[in-house]
Order: C-alpha cells, then structure tokens, then sequence
DNA sequence: GGAGGCCTCGGAAGG
DNA sequence: CGAGGCCTCC
C-alpha cells in the first residue's frame, strides 16, 4: 500500500501530507473524505507515527468502526491500538481509567435518554411540579444544553441571563432540576451521555496529571465531522491538543444539520481564531454526482448566508435533469415514486438497492410503504426501534446493570417486580420515600428490608428480601465467572427467560428470539480473546476472563446494533434525511417538497432554522450518484386529517433549467377532477386505487389470541373458594388452563394458570372470572 | 395485575 | 390517524 498518494489529487493529497500543526479540511458533499482521513492516518503510520499516540474521533460507531476496519486492511494489525471512536466512548473509556479522580467507581452506569427522561421524570413529580409546565423533554433539553455549554449546576444556579430566561419563561425551577437531577445520577453512580463530554471536562481542568498523561498520549488528533461537535466536544479537544497542536478537523458547514441537538457552527469560526497558524485544505471536487445533481445542490446552498466560501465542481458527465413529480395526494406520491423505480430498474438494470428514498419526517414512510408493496419492490425502513432500545433487550440488560452496580436506580426500578415476584409499587414507594429521609440508595433500604421501622408486611419483606439476595447471588458470580455463564444465568433465574418463552404470541417469541440473540452476542464477547475495537477493557482486565461488567461497558454506547449483514438482500431503503447523511446511491428520491414540511412548520420564523433546512435539503440531493427526483404532493394527510399543500419554497431555488416536470397518468386524471372544488371542501380520492381504506395497514405488532367461541357461551364463574391447584379452569377470554399453585386468601387470593394457549397468568380470583371445568 | 378507555399531542436523533 | 400515558374497572 505504497502508492495510496497516487489516489488523490492536489489537495487531498496535502491534506494527507500535512501531519503537523492545526489544520482544517473543509470536505464537500462527496469529495472523498473518508478516503482522506483514513489515508492521513495511513500516512502517519508510514512515518512512524506510534498508532497509541494517535486519537480520531467520529460522530458515530459505525463510522469510526468502518474506518478502523479500513485502516487495519490497508496497514495490518498495528492499527489495532490507535484510538478511534466516538467522543462518548473514547471519553467514557478515559473516565472508566481515571474514575478514582472524579469520586465515581470505574463500573459507573451510564444512563441512556430513557434512563434520563424517567428520572427527570421522577423528580418533577417528587417536586410536585406540573408535567405540562415542566415537560420532561424540555427540562432535559435545558439540563443538557447547559451541560454542553460547561454550566454546572452552579453556574446555573448564580447565572443572572440563564435563570432570568427560565423565569421569564415561567419555568423558575428549572435550575432546582438541574441540582436533584445531578444528586440522584451522583447516588446512583450514574452519567448521563452528556456528563460523560462534562465529566472529562472537569478531569482535565482539575486534574492537571491527568491533563498532562493524555495531552502526551493523543500527540495526534483528528476531528471528523467537526461541524457536528458541541462547545464541550470542542473545548475537550482543544484541552488535550494543547501541547502538541497537531490538530486535524474536518467537516463542511454545509453539512450541518443537527444545530438543533446542539452542534455549534460556530466551532468552525472559533477553530481559525484559536489557532492562526491554521492550514485549511478545501476538497471542492465532487466525485459522486453527475454535474446537473452537483449544479442542483449549488443553487440550493447559495440562498444560505451564513457558509464559508466554497466551490463545488465535478468532472463527471452533465446527467439526465432532476425529475419533479407532482402527486395529488401522498398516496400518489408514493404510487408515482414506487413506479419511477420499477421503470429506472428495467432502463438502467439496476438494483433495488441503488435507490433510496428519503423524506423529512417518520410519518411519511407510510404511503410509500404501502405503494412498494403493491408493486412487490422489496423495501427496508431504516430508523425503527434498534436492538438495544428493545424492551425486552433493556429488562435483561437491567438485570445486568444492577447486578454490576447495585445503585443504579433506574435499572432497579425496571426489574424488581419484572418478572411479577408480588413487589407492588406502594412497597416500592414506601422504600423510596425511606430511602430519601436516610439519603441512601433504594438498593440500600432493600439490604436493610427487616429494619422494624419500615411499615411493610412482611410478606412482601420475604420477597424483597429474596430479589436481594438473588441479585447479590448474580454479583458474586460475576466477579469471576466469564460473561456468558453469568448472563445466561441470570437470565435464566430471575425468570425472564421463563416469562417469555411462555408468552405464545408472536411478539412474544420474537422478544423471546432477542434474548437469545443477546445471549448469543455475549458468548462471542466471552469466547474473543481479543477485546472488540473500542473496549477499554485491556486497560482494566485482570485475567483472561472476560467479565460481564466489560462487555456491559462495551455495550453501554452500542446503540446503532450492528446493521445486520445485509449483504446478500436486496431492497429499495427508505429513511429520514439525516440517517441518510454520508451515504449515497446512484438514484435518490426525494419526497414531500412541500412547505410547512420541508422546510418543517417549526423552521418558517427563525433565519437559522430555516437554514438548517435548506442545508438538510442539501444533503439530501448530495446522496444521488445519477439520476435524482423530488417529489411533492398537493395534500396529504397529516395527523389523520387531509390537508392542502403548496410545494416547497426549495424548489424555485433550482435552476428551471435543470429540472423535468413529470406529470403521470394518476396525476393528470385525478387533477382535473379535483381542481375545480379544491380549496372549498377536500377532495376525497376515493376513484384513486390508492387511497388508504383499501390497504391493509403495515405489519401488524400483536396477534388476537384465539379462543374457541363456543367455551364463551353461558358463561358462569365458579365460586372462587372453590377453586385448588391442578384444576382445569376456563376462563373468558384466555380460555381452559391449569391451576398451578394459589397464593394469599380471599379477597386477594391469587391463582397461577397455565393456559393452554401457553400464557401463564396470575389472576386476583376476586376479580377474574374462572369456571372449573375439570377437578382434575 | 392487566386490559381497555380516554386524553393528549405530534421534528429530525448521534451517544 | 396512532402512539403513549394515565386512570379505571374487573
């Protein structure tokens, strides 16, 4: 791999070359700069640059993983101990190593957005707070802006403007959130994912050993998609490149579509004041699209104002125009758009997979889904829950989290009474409350169950004490047994596994399927000698087994599951314009040109929003290779009512010259017979064969479980005192099952029943209604 | 404990 | 319209 300089071209190439002191490479829409970046640090290996001393960092796993992988192909296994990751997990990996410092144990938990918004939750309803005033979301929002802009709780407490804006606002308490928020995640030993950029923060600004060990390590520093980092991201960066200053970023500001979780523009501007000795490369020439798309995209940006001067060019050939489709109804969109690419398939032999279709919001894969399966076009939406947001994926994992750190709150209130053990939530309160007065841990108070002063029956005290002592069972077991044995063993014993297997129903079976592929994720982690890419796990292990804490820790920031090797099938993808960002296809669709949608309703006031549409438009046209279509309709139902729409103001801000109106059959009919009345009452579509009443809804999450209509009639319940352990009983909806054991006495006196459609149910006897059927 | 009714609300989403 | 949260009733 000698000749890796020939692949490029001028500037690439001093971008590559130019190893040391800052520098900025601002890398257009398609201009190659992944092959840029790997090949810079390919570069830096061939120049004895020590891979340990080398630190890149990317937006997403999966990117970081690809490039990795890339690297390691072209210069071996030396690769291997570079450090490539997201800011998360190369900053969770530093906190781990250095926990001592900042007073958490390196087994901390790290809590997701879930995790967050129950616990911020939680304290609003502990403060006795309104949940209309104070939504969850927004407070969080707050919380975790002020994080990334490096106010702690504090700083919010004594600023005037923050705190006067949240006065104004009518949301004073806020900053009060801020503080219990931060207590609760302290006692849980817990960060959030925006404490783990803050955290690392305080390390190197209060530990300056700790400053000094990692400024000396990371003596190279690249920065991908710069224009994506927040203030806290930039100021770390800036922290640990302070000695060496040989700082890499790279990025395009007309890339910059996600301002509204935070990202900051203004890096880009502050990194050329911060350093002005800085090297900026600019990669103008477009290698992906044809030369209209690359045209195209121009007009779009230059309506923007606030961008830094560039020009993008390509040799390619001149392309076929953009195709602008004009449906009268979303329905129509998706027919016209589902068969666009059954036609290009046939002209061009192309592949499902060289198409793309992409749109501004979730809600509108839904009519073209419908309009791809009419015409049996294999599809896949990308976008819907991943594995680990899985709920039957996070109860295991909660089990896993306790087990490691018995106070983490969130995981505890997940599990203690999933499966069902008769722990109610009065009980759980009640140790709440307890739990708050002696300023412990819930955990704390669960240990210490058969303290006489808190009022619990005892019962129920039995059963918690006996959830203790299994979790505290788990914990022993996984200070030295390899990661699988435990995980499977809790699994197995805290009964979820049970629970599942007996759920017949076809989400059940699936849930069930997910734990065990989980399991099965874990035995690989067990059974790898080597730890997987980003793991910090080499610093902390003690012996070749490897724990269930460090893949915990692995798995903490996993959060795109690996995308499944789909290598062999082949399908048309439909996704959300910013999954769709650094990917390309040789045709791409684009739908819902129409205003109030793309540009989003909530863009229309503010110059900055409407800029970050424009840019996510932007991108948008950037994936095609080849051929590139829009799309808009001229109503559309949108939260169950059918609206009027005008197209897109981005449309007439591509040259008319470059664009090819389409008007389809389906289109011109129904237009005549809809322009006279429309406007006055909504047209209905009904001549259309694609209206929605006509089509099946997509896939459907849970089956009817049936029962034999003839148990239902004349139905009379037994006296439930009646009622012992191994009768068969017949229940109204659930149908005949077995009595499996019985617990409590009348009222409350609860039997278990095995029904035959393999469901186990506890019912309260005073409430459900059972007939014997046989006293068997 | 859990199913069903009622109400509310709706953007995009990495770690 | 449809998902999710909360409340009620069995």
């Amino acid at each position: 791999m000698s000749n890796y300089l020939d692949q490029l071209n001028p500037v690439q190439r001093d971008a590559v070359m130019c190893m040391d002191g800052p520098s900025m490479i601002i890398a257009g829409a398609g201009s190659g700069k992944t092959r840029v970046l790997t090949f810079r640090i390919v570069h830096m290996l061939h120049h004895q640059v020590d891979p340990f001393n080398i630190l890149a960092l990317t937006f997403t796993n999966k990117a970081a993983r690809e490039m990795k992988e890339r690297i390691i192909s072209m210069v071996g296994n030396d690769a291997m101990s570079l450090w490539m990751g997201t800011f998360h997990s190369v900053f969770a990996k530093i906190l781990r190593i250095e926990s001592e410092k900042i007073g958490f144990p390196s087994s901390f938990t790290i809590y997701d957005a879930d995790d967050s918004k129950s616990l911020i939750k939680k304290i609003i309803g502990e403060q006795q707070l309104d949940d209309k005033t104070y939504k969850p979301s927004l407070v969080l929002n707050r919380i975790s802006s002020a994080k990334n802009n490096l106010f702690s709780v504090s700083d919010y407490l004594q600023n005037d403007q923050l705190m006067s804006e949240d006065r104004m606002a009518g949301k004073p308490k806020i900053g009060e959130l801020y503080q219990l928020y931060q207590k609760r995640l302290r006692q849980s030993d817990a960060m959030d994912f925006d404490d783990l950029l803050f955290n690392t923060y305080l390390l190197l600004k209060n530990h300056p050993d700790a400053l000094l060990k990692y400024q000396r390590k990371f003596r190279y520093i690249m920065v991908d998609e710069f224009q994506d980092t927040n203030y806290a991201q930039y100021i770390i960066v800036r922290k640990l490149a302070a000695q060496h200053e040989n700082i890499c970023v790279v990025g395009d500001d007309a890339q910059s579509i996600y301002a509204f979780r935070g990202a900051n523009i203004q890096n880009i501007l502050n990194f050329e004041k911060d350093y002005p000795d800085l090297k900026t490369f600019k990669l103008e020439q477009n290698y992906r699209s044809s030369k209209i798309i690359v045209s195209a995209a121009n007009n779009v940006i230059a309506n923007n104002k606030g961008q830094l001067k560039k020009d993008i060019w390509t040799d390619n050939s001149g392309g076929e125009k953009v195709r602008l489709l004009r449906a009268i109804s979303d329905n129509d969109e998706g027919f016209q758009i589902a068969n666009a690419i059954f036609q290009d398939k046939m002209n061009h032999q192309l592949k499902n997979k060289d198409f793309a279709i992409l749109y501004r919001t979730n809600a509108q894969s839904r009519s073209l889904e419908e309009a791809l399966r009419k015409l049996n076009i294999p599809y896949r939406i990308y976008g819907g829950l991943s594995f680990f947001k899985r709920k039957e994926i996070k109860d295991l994992l909660a089990y896993f989290r306790l087990t490691i750190n018995h106070a983490d709150e969130e995981a505890l209130e997940r599990v203690y009474n999933y499966p069902t053990r008769g722990i109610g939530k009065t009980s759980y309160e009640k140790l709440m409350v307890i739990a708050d007065e002696r300023t412990c841990t819930i955990w704390n108070v669960m240990e210490d169950i058969h303290d006489r002063e808190i009022e619990i029956s005892s019962g129920i005290k039995t059963k918690i004490a006996e959830f203790v002592t299994m979790v505290k069972s788990f914990a022993v077991m996984a200070k030295t047994q390899n990661a699988y044995d435990v995980a499977s063993h809790i699994a197995q014993s805290c009964g979820l596994l049970r629970e599942l297997f007996n759920d017949k129903s076809t989400e059940g079976v699936s849930q069930y399927e997910n734990v065990q592929e989980l399991l099965a994720g874990i035995k690989e982690f067990s059974d790898e000698g080597n730890a997987p890419l980003e793991s910090p796990s080499s610093e902390l292990r003690e012996s070749d087994t490897r724990l269930l804490s460090e893949y915990m820790q692995d798995i903490a920031l996993l959060t795109d599951a690996e995308t499944k090797d789909d290598g062999e099938q082949d399908f048309v993808s439909l996704m959300t314009i910013h999954q769709a960002k650094g990917l390309e296809f040789k045709e791409v669709f684009v739908s819902g040109l129409e205003e109030n949608l793309f540009p989003s309703q909530l863009s229309i006031n503010s110059r900055e929003d409407m800029e970050e549409e424009r840019r996510l438009f932007y991108v948008a046209i950037t994936r095609a290779e080849k051929r590139l279509t829009l799309s808009y309709a001229m109503s559309r139902y949108r939260w169950g009512t059918l609206t009027g729409c005008e197209p897109s103001r981005f449309l007439s801000e591509i040259n008319p010259e470059y664009i090819d109106i389409k008007y389809s059959n389906a289109d011109a009919t129904s237009q005549q017979k809809t322009q006279s009345r429309y406007g006055n009452d909504a047209p209905t579509f009904s001549n259309n064969s694609f209206t929605k009443n006509k089509l099946k809804p997509p896939i459907k999450k849970t089956v009817a479980r049936t029962v034999d209509p003839k148990l239902l009639e004349n139905f009379a319940a037994d006296d439930p005192l009646k009622i012992e352990i191994g009768m068969q009983v017949l229940h109204q909806r659930f149908g005949k099952g077995k009595v499996t054991s019985l617990e409590g006495r009348m009222p409350d006196l609860k039997a278990t029943v095995n029904f035959e459609s393999g469901d186990s149910k506890q019912l309260l006897l005073k409430y459900a209604r059972l007939k014997i059927v046989d006293q068997q």
